[in-house]
RNA sequence: GCGCCUGUAGCUCAACUGGAUAGAGCAUCGGACUACGAAUCCGCAGGUUGGGGGUUCGAAUCCCUCCGGGCGCGCCA
């Protein structure tokens, strides 16, 4: 999204229709490199037939240019661009030149956005919905790291109030009963494997500790609950580092009540009148900032609410001067989105930079079969179950390939297939072919290329590495698959821009799985290496692409191995 | 009932946020190994964008209205 300030260049007509005017490839390639609609938007301001100033900009400024081969009419006025090929070529070694950089841009020049995801509560095993918001997260966060912002990725954890409660009861139940002590297991409590678990490594861990008083019953409940959360925090934790998502900052519910802070804020709501008392219960007036109904602050018997956490946490949020925050929600929490928007308004923070992406639920199909997600045990898979089932780089493809407005289908057998049907496979294949070329180069010893070089194809700063770029010639491609890969690799700054516009990390996805297909057909139609001798041109290709599909995979978090 | 998302090829999804002939991948059917990895490549076929209206030079995209699917609407978190 990259937010309104750099997204919209500003509210004045001209620059609003200067914003308008795009530069981009067009839809059929055969029309060009590049085709801009510069002409059908300006026409109208110029009072002009947008074909006529069309051909008025091709010949007074574009052929002004010494990197566009050829310049065309076309349709109500659109003007297509063929670049020449020794541009292309300069950009492609421009490429080995930026490298590490190669895809990040500076737009956002160390903005501070903070970006919470997953959040789910330390009550019981993630479940697949948690899988995917735990990806989009961490490569939205990689995504907004490239485009220059400073992110802080955030888990925030439930540990506070009544449903926490419960679950440290249910724990303390089981608990118990290895002491022969007995203690209700709540109604309506969580399943009982999962507290078991917890159950069990309290009692290995801290054996009676907790158990003040066996004749009196007199318990440690504030210790016990919080190491009941905290071991259930490390389960959730464990699981998502298994998919490699990790957080910089868990914080805990509980944390924002230390030291009056909660009285502090019921100070400032009331001097603020945004407050007022109903039915033995304290309200928030969110209906003034927008949202569908107010909400209680603290209930009848006394206790703060969830929403007073909320303004809270926001609050906290404020302090720490985070410029931008990021939620990803669940669909199940779209319910969300104004009451926060809400919260954010009352406290004097800009809402629209407060901003909520809602993923759509998941749904595990296996041939036919349908499966939903659930949390419930016994019903349906685990998160845990999921990732062993289909390893960590399918999870992470396939939670990220689509936009997420769309019901995902987890098709689990799709994803643990290795061939073409694949899309992670198909990626991976690709890089692991250019390693395959790179070995056999070495191995054939061939006489136009030194011991050195092939000793460093991945040392771009190495003076080898550096002789070899030297050696390139600017001249035409000698064919379209040639040239269709070299444009390709020149698209991943692009698409690393745009996937931070729309939140869209699937841009990558899809630009990766155009490279890979560019560069096996590449492959598959050039030889590199004949007897004694390497095509030059076509190996600084092979390399550029390796470069980019390594860059791209790890953006995705997904391996890029050597071979397969 | 109200609100959010959604409906595009047999299936899963795109379409650069209003632009050119709606594109990919699976699946189906045909073709390519004496070949740097056939885990690949090439080709055929597949569509009234759920239905109907409207807005304009131009609509899958925006508005209205029906129809279908998912999810929310606690003094739970």
């Amino acid at each position: 999204m990259l937010f309104p300030e750099i997204k919209n260049l500003g509210e004045d007509s001209c620059e609003k229709v200067l914003s308008s005017i795009s530069l981009e490839e067009p839809k059929n390639r055969e029309f060009g490199d590049l085709t801009t609609n510069a002409a059908m938007v300006l026409a109208s301001k110029v009072r002009k037939k947008p074909a006529d100033l069309a051909i008025l900009i091709k010949d007074k400024i574009l052929y002004k240019y010494e990197e566009i081969k050829d310049v065309s009419v076309a349709g109500p006025g659109f003007l297509n661009i063929k670049l020449k090929d020794s541009f292309i070529i300069e950009k492609i070694l421009d490429v080995f030149e930026k490298h590490d950089s190669y895809g990040s841009n500076d737009l956002a020049k160390g903005t501070k956005i903070q970006i919470e995801y997953v959040s789910s509560n330390p009550t019981g095993n993630l479940h697949i919905g948690h899988g995917r918001w735990g990806v989009m997260g961490d490569i939205l966060s990689n995504i907004y790291s490239l485009n220059g912002f400073d992110v802080c990725r955030e888990y925030y954890v439930n540990d506070y109030g009544t449903q926490a409660k419960i679950f440290s009861e249910c724990v303390k139940s089981v608990y118990l009963e290895k002491f022969d002590m007995k203690y209700p297991y709540p109604e309506e409590g969580y399943p009982r494997d999962t507290v078991s678990n917890v159950a069990d490594i309290l009692f290995e861990k801290f054996a009676d500790t907790f158990i003040k008083n066996k004749k009196t019953l007199e318990f440690d409940d504030i210790s016990f609950s919080k190491n009941a959360i905290g071991i259930m925090v490390s389960f959730i934790s464990d699981t998502l580092k298994s998919i490699g998502v990790e957080f910089d900052v868990w914080f805990f519910e509980s944390s924002l009540y230390g030291e009056g802070s909660f009285e502090k804020t019921l100070d400032f709501l009331k001097k603020r009148k945004l407050t007022y008392e109903k039915e033995e219960a304290l309200w928030f007036k969110s209906t003034a900032f927008g949202d569908d109904k107010d909400r209680v602050i603290i209930r009848k018997d006394g206790n703060p609410t969830y929403f007073a956490s909320d303004i809270m946490y926001l609050m906290n949020k404020k302090e720490r001067a985070f410029e931008y925050l990021l939620y990803i929600l669940g669909a199940d929490h779209h319910g969300y989105i104004s009451r926060l928007k809400a919260i954010a308004s009352s406290i004097g923070m800009d809402s629209k930079k407060v901003s909520i992406v809602i993923g759509q639920l998941v749904r595990i199909v296996e041939g036919r079969e349908v499966q939903k997600m659930s949390r419930r045990k016994g019903k349906g898979f685990t998160l845990d179950d999921l990732v062993s089932e289909v390893g960590k780089d399918a999870v992470r493809y396939f939670f990220s390939m689509n936009s997420f407005d769309t019901h995902l289908d987890f098709d689990i057998s799709l994803a643990k297939k290795k061939s073409s049907q694949n899309p992670v496979f198909y990626v991976q294949y690709a890089f692991a072919r250019v390693g395959s070329i790179i070995r056999k180069a070495g191995e054939s010893r061939p006489g136009n290329i030194d011991a050195d070089f092939i000793s460093s194809m991945d040392d771009y700063d190495s003076q080898a590495f550096k002789d070899f770029l030297l050696r390139i010639d600017r001249n035409d491609f000698k064919n379209s698959s040639e040239r269709n890969l070299a444009w390709t690799i020149l698209l991943l700054p692009d698409n690393v821009r745009d996937a931070c516009k729309s939140d869209a990390p699937y841009f990558i996805n899809q630009y990766l799985y155009r490279l890979a297909s560019e560069f096996h057909y590449f492959y598959k139609h050039n030889k590199i290496i004949s007897k004694d001798k390497v095509n030059i041109k076509r190996l600084l290709l092979a390399l550029a692409a390796r470069l980019v599909l390594k860059k791209g995979l790890a953006i995705l978090g997904v391996s890029a191995p050597e071979r397969m």
